[in-house]
DNA sequence: AATTCCAGAGAACAGTTGTTAACTGCATGG
DNA sequence: CCATGCAGTTAACAACTGTTCTCTGGAATT
């Protein structure tokens, strides 16, 4: 199935990522709101009205981006929540994957906490979409687990969702942590991964004791 | 001390709170750092030289935007927090006093979420700032109670966090509960109270199994 | 009553924006 | 090899932006 492109479309694609790659950057300091299609064909260098060949609007580009951060996000999403051990292990596993993945793509991790209740209303939508997704993933792994024997499917999705948005949060900080002198930076880290740590732990000693 | 400001200054403040109520209007559907100086001005219905006789940018106005959508809170908070009674009416009085929040100021509400991680650093900051109060007065309502003998500081600063974050998430679920067609709108409402107690309801469990 | 002060108006500026139309050159399929 | 398709270009448009300077009318001060 899998077709080369021709190097047509090749160079259509690649021109397209440019244009994804530039809108990210642009957006590390405003919101796309107020991103300009003119904005983002000048840090690629391409005539403004090439940017329709490839999205109808910025908001159009906006739910790309969605895809395009959250999209490729659920396998890890999956793997992590089902990871085995000790809770304590799991609970620092997770946190340190969510420091991993803000080091590794921050660019997309501001993009999503900013878009999230941002002024664009069909990325807003996109994101509320993925997340449920997630939220829903991560119910399916929690209902395998022992600890959730008797619990309602009610429950464990709200319980999903406390976790998702306990993630995002946590991103968000570790995000921030980045941010300022380079020389605090491993203190600021340490201090998010501990506070992370704690709020993780207290949400799972309610969970063990959610059926007293 | 109180002393009846003049003609002159109560016009000023006049056409200042205009200013803010326009911007906060405009803000509903796009974010601030797409918000044009003019654009307000024209809301108004003043010049938009005028804008300046008030505030230096934008970003400026945003910031006093913080402050009248937060400022006032801090009272309320306390109140709330130091609320006697069983665990599940405080709960339910807490949510309560949230939905009335979000129906009596939803463009308060709508701009905190949206610009708390917006493209606007000094706004960001203010808003930063005065979670950052707010969690410390929920920390210091907390130690109060009988429940956090024994709690470290930093622990007690993690739990506050942590509740001001489910505020500001429940916040939001209300604020979406809000839009919409008219006729389903208590059944969105119905929802987001019961999944909000539920998760409070957990977090107040892991909250009084902390030191097992 | 005369003077100072200042919120707001008005006009003009250089620069920006999104969108349209007609084009060019090159990869593609017949 | 030739005709078609289409990514990207060029030029032009009306509308908009933030900011400066100069001016004005009326409240505040003396």
């Amino acid at each position: 199935m899998s077709h080369t492109l021709g190097i047509r479309q090749a160079q259509k694609q690649k021109t397209r990522q440019a244009l994804l790659d530039a809108a990210l950057g642009l957006l590390e300091e405003q919101s796309l709101s107020s991103l300009g299609l003119r904005e983002v064909t000048r840090a690629v260098g391409v005539a403004p009205t090439a940017f329709y060949r490839h999205f109808r609007s910025t908001a159009d580009l906006g739910v790309a981006l969605v895809e395009e951060a959250l999209g490729s996000l659920h396998p890890m999403i999956r793997t992590t929540v089902s990871t085995t051990g000790d809770h304590e292990e799991r609970i620092a596993r997770t946190i340190e994957l969510i420091a991993r993945h803000v080091d590794g793509y921050p660019a997309h991790v501001r993009f999503i906490a900013r878009e999230r209740h941002g002024g664009v209303q069909p990325v807003r939508e996109a994101i509320r979409e993925q997340l449920a997704r997630f939220a829903q993933e991560v119910k399916d792994e929690l209902a395998k687990d022992p600890v959730s024997a008797g619990w309602s499917g009610g429950d464990l999705l709200m319980l999903a969702h406390l976790y998702v948005d306990q993630m995002l949060s946590t991103a968000s900080l570790f995000l921030e942590a980045l941010e300022g002198p380079e020389e605090e930076r491993p203190a600021r880290t340490g201090h998010v991964t501990e506070l992370a740590t704690r709020q993780m732990r207290l949400i799972g000693l309610g969970r063990r004791h959610w059926l007293d």
